[in-house]
RNA sequence: GGGCGGGUAGCUCAGCCGGGAGAGCAUCGGCCUUACAAGCCGAGGGUCGCAGGUUCGAUCCCUGUCCCGCCCA
């Protein structure tokens, strides 16, 4: 096979392992902080889990950030795409666990450190593939800068942030109700919890009151937690139960007494309109506790069995302890009834363990006073979110935030930097372990035992990836970062810390854009799941249909504010699409000599005289497809992209101009080495034009392409004026192939053979439309199979022939014997039908006197000529069918 | 309970400032026309969720309503 000959089928395999190998080889994707920050371009990548593997929700985000990335690289921007990884706490350490458990030995077996060790030992050889899953997506990252969460570097980052905050009081030890995940044994933050409605019971507990006969009813749905009770609660307004304030109920099955009071908190509506009050254990009840000065009675271990504050209970696991307990309330004569209730429970979004509201000491940021700055960058613009409407959502959480619990009960992480002195209590908190206790100098210190939430790195990742807390040429050239892609559900989580981190240590956004994408579903619109079996794998559908038809499918998808709804069908249109690509290029290359250049833009001024028609026109598209493109991805309108070249290449390009140049070429003449040059150029520039969606069938292409130099990952991005606008040639061109598809439709409904040779003869009194069928007269008998293709200013009417009109010139298709004049009798008269229903429809709206009188004069003047043109057009099917009646 | 988004062809979706509803896929008919049958040529298919309102004119703007999805509590 010669440098131009192309396999008859595109195979991307081969393809795809080959680019990707000179790519890396070449370091095209290197960054250099040297080539200035006057156009820096950066995006750092959502960090995956460690132990994550590539799905579509991975595949969609990094094809659209690399897509951004290729333009822009392409544009000659100072381009950085900075991967890595997240060190992920929760999930990777239960990877871990679950690999000693299968080994026979446990986490806590090993200890803290060699645990760790084995962590980091499982990081190095399993960790971190799917950083090779998205170099096998294509995507263009400086593979030289990946960075870790928890890496020398960003470990030092995370240090002096927290020591920072701490310093300023806006981190902080308390003793506080916090989400406590029993599986994992940890805190989790407010953001970890998911609420599910489920069916559960609305329990009414009758509590005795002292010194009467009387009892107050309690509805709780959380009956184990009475153990913990600390008071009755009813509303300051409701009369029912107002004699009962200050007065003390005992509390059944425990027997302790505990007072009635009155906070407005309780929902008089609400069950019976008396709520017990258990402060350690309801995140209402809390504050209900601080307000009228309430223990708090823990009743809960850390795996959530019922503690020895529990009485006879202890030792119960919660959902037991809640069957006995009510049992014993049915026994003891204390239930008054029991009903059905759906309620919303929360659930631990790792483990799925329902969550406790738990009584501990952890860390929390104060994060009021970061939000502020960071809901102002948003209101004033430094920030944009991108689609808009994601802004409410961020402002209504940013504006009702509440403070973050960051520590966490784990191993693998960042453990806090905190000390504490055994000897005076004091708690150092420095970035590197201090020799003497700063208070008293006591040199007995121990660790906090804790790490930090996952996320407390994360928020992080734009700036100390890096470089900070140093002051290094990338800070220095790339941040703030240009556009942060991901999808909306972690917008909270990560996209709104990182907003007040960079503001509070870099005094400058992370980003200036935060483009927020379309979650993945599958085609019902449900969430993949591996329990629902509706999970598409990517590396499956690239295995299948190529790498470019899978990013090309995702880009076409991906309009602003919808989900994806992702099905192999559509992968497969664009599979197809990718190998029309490849056989419009081996016809090209068939057909170019070898040594054609592509057209500069002053070539194509010079020569535009002696350009055909069809060149003239595919460069003025060109222009305008460059144009259209550009915008729709400056405006991460992805989907407008991919579908604006879609349709180029395939219904413009292919359908039209290669037909159109089969003809050019093989009439030969010295036309000939124009059209190859043109074919070229156009070629060249669909390949630029497509590569940042679809790289690797287009770097191949490029390869093989005549003229064009270097890597077309690194080649320039066209531009509007790098091709010769022509309207006049467009309009030519339309008008050309609105009399080729009228020929055509005729012929298909007329049943004319398809290998039968037709004429065709034009008739019209407009010498520029005539100037146009038989400038291209050629063109048009080859591509509706005509053996001529004549013009007259008016008659002869040609007998026995079928009949078309075109921007009000008849066409004529004589077909002698061939015509059925019933059917094309039939055909007219639909076609007739059809103009006059057009011409009522138009005459109508002119016929009311408030439109005529109402309606913008440009607006009545178009309809007015939109009608003229419908009456002659419906007046020449009218002639041509008065004619064919004559004659059957 | 609060907020956001969506309901347009069989399916998935596009429709900028209000001016006769579009694409891709699927379907149907005809073609091996020397790049491509993963293709070519042609065709059919819509009460723009429903009800009001504003307007000369509404898929588009407003109000109400019914579904679906997501987020928050």
């Amino acid at each position: 096979m010669t440098d131009r000959e192309l396999s008859r089928v595109y195979e991307p395999t081969s393809v795809e392992a080959r680019w990707q190998r000179v790519w890396a080889e070449e370091q095209l994707f290197r960054a250099d902080p040297q080539k200035g920050r006057e156009r820096a371009y950066c995006i750092v990548i959502p960090p995956p889990n460690v132990t994550g593997s590539l799905h579509c929700g991975h595949a969609l985000n990094n094809t659209l950030q690399d897509v951004l990335v290729r333009y822009h690289r392409m544009l000659g921007d100072n381009v950085l795409w900075l991967p890595g990884t997240d060190h992920a706490g929760i999930a990777t350490q239960t990877v871990v666990e679950r690999e000693l458990i299968k080994e026979g030995t446990s986490r806590k077996e090993l200890g803290r450190d060699r645990f760790v060790e084995r962590v980091w030992r499982w990081k190095e050889q399993s960790g971190g593939r799917i950083l090779h899953q998205l170099q096998r997506l294509g995507c263009s990252c400086d593979w030289s800068r990946e960075r870790f969460t928890m890496d020398e570097g960003l470990s030092r980052a995370v240090r002096e942030v927290f020591v920072r905050l701490h310093r300023e009081g806006l981190v902080d030890r308390d003793e506080w109700l916090v989400n406590w995940d029993p599986a994992s044994q940890t805190a989790i933050s407010d953001l970890e919890v998911e609420h599910k409605e489920v069916d559960g019971h609305l329990w009414h507990v009758r509590y005795p009151v002292v010194g009467s006969d009387e009892g107050v009813v309690v509805a709780t749905t959380r009956p184990e937690t009475m153990l913990g009770d600390t008071a009755v609660a009813v509303h300051p307004d409701d009369e029912r139960y107002r004699h009962l304030v200050g007065r003390e109920v005992e509390l059944p099955l425990v027997g302790r007494r505990i007072p009635v009071i009155a906070d407005a908190y309780v929902d008089v509506e609400f069950g019976t309109g008396v709520v017990k009050i258990t402060p350690a254990h309801d995140f209402n009840d809390f504050e209900v506790g601080n307000r009228h000065g309430l223990p708090r009675i823990n009743v809960l271990t850390d795996s959530g069995v019922i503690n020895q504050n529990g009485g006879v209970y202890a030792g119960l696991d919660r959902f037991e302890a809640r069957k006995v307990v009510v049992r014993d309330l049915e026994a003891g004569g204390f239930l008054v009834k029991t009903e059905p209730h759906r309620h919303s429970v929360g659930h631990a979004q790792r483990s799925g363990a329902v969550v406790e509201p738990f009584l501990s000491i952890q860390w929390f940021v104060r994060i009021k006073a970061l939000a502020e700055p960071a809901i102002a960058a948003v209101e004033q613009g430094q920030i944009r979110i991108v689609p808009q409407q994601w802004e409410s959502t961020y402002f209504h959480w940013m504006r009702n935030i509440r403070d973050w619990c960051i520590s966490r009960q784990l191993w693998w992480g960042h453990r806090i930097p905190a000390w504490y002195c055994q000897a005076c209590g004091h708690i150092n908190v420095e970035t590197d372990e201090p020799a003497a206790c700063a208070a008293c100098g006591g040199g007995d210190l121990v660790q906090e035992t804790d790490v930090l939430d996952t996320w407390f790195s994360s928020g992080l990742w734009p700036f100390s990836t890096l470089g900070w807390p140093d002051r290094t040429p990338d800070l220095e050239t790339w941040y703030p970062t240009s556009v942060l892609v991901t999808a909306a559900d972690i917008l909270f989580f990560w996209v709104a810390r990182m907003a007040m981190m960079g503001l509070k240590f870099m005094r400058e956004v992370p980003f200036r854009d935060v483009y927020l994408h379309a979650i993945v579903t599958d085609e019902n619109g449900e969430k993949m799941s591996k329990t629902r079996g509706n999970v598409i794998d990517p590396l499956d559908m690239m295995d299948r249909f190529g790498t470019d038809a899978f990013r090309f499918t995702l880009a076409a998808y991906a309009a602003q504010g919808r989900n994806i709804r992702l099905s192999e069908s559509r992968i497969e249109g664009y599979r197809n699409f990718v190998n029309k690509l490849w056989n419009a290029a081996r016809f090209t290359l068939m057909n170019l000599a070898g040594d054609e250049t592509p057209l500069s833009r002053e070539e194509q001024d010079a020569l535009a005289d002696r350009l055909g028609l069809p060149e003239r026109w595919i460069l003025s598209r060109l222009s305008a497809v460059s144009r259209d493109t550009a915008a729709a991805i400056d405006d991460y309108r992805f989907n407008d992209a991919a579908m604006g070249l879609y349709h180029f290449v395939w219904g413009e390009f292919c359908d039209w101009y290669l037909e159109l140049s089969k003809g050019s070429l093989g009439r030969g003449g010295e036309g000939v080495v124009l059209v190859r040059r043109v074919l070229a150029t156009a070629l060249g520039g669909i390949c630029r034009l497509l590569h940042p969606f679809t790289p690797f069938v287009t770097e191949e292409i490029w390869s093989h392409l005549p003229g064009a130099r270097g890597r077309l990952a690194v080649a320039a991005f066209p531009r509007e004026a790098d091709f010769r606008a022509d309207p006049g040639a467009e309009e030519e061109l339309a008008f050309v192939s609105a009399v080729v598809g009228e020929v055509r439709k005729v012929r298909s409904e007329l049943n004319v053979p398809p290998a039968a040779r037709v004429e065709v003869r034009a008739v019209s009194s407009d010498p520029r439309l005539r100037g146009f069928i038989e400038a291209s007269s050629a063109s048009i008998a080859e591509l509706c199979r005509a053996e001529s293709v004549t013009t007259a200013a008016k008659g002869p009417r040609p007998k026995g022939a079928a009949h078309a009109v075109v921007e009000g010139v008849d066409l004529f298709i004589p077909l002698l014997g061939l015509l059925d004049v019933e059917a094309e009798v039939q055909r007219l008269g639909r076609e007739l039908k059809k103009a006059d229903d057009d011409v009522a429809f138009l005459a109508g709206r002119l016929a009311n006197p408030s439109f005529v009188d109402r309606a913008p004069p440009a607006i009545v003047e178009k309809e007015r000529e939109k009608h003229a043109a419908a009456f002659a057009q419906r007046e020449k099917i009218a002639a041509a069918l008065e004619r064919l009646r004559e004659l059957a």
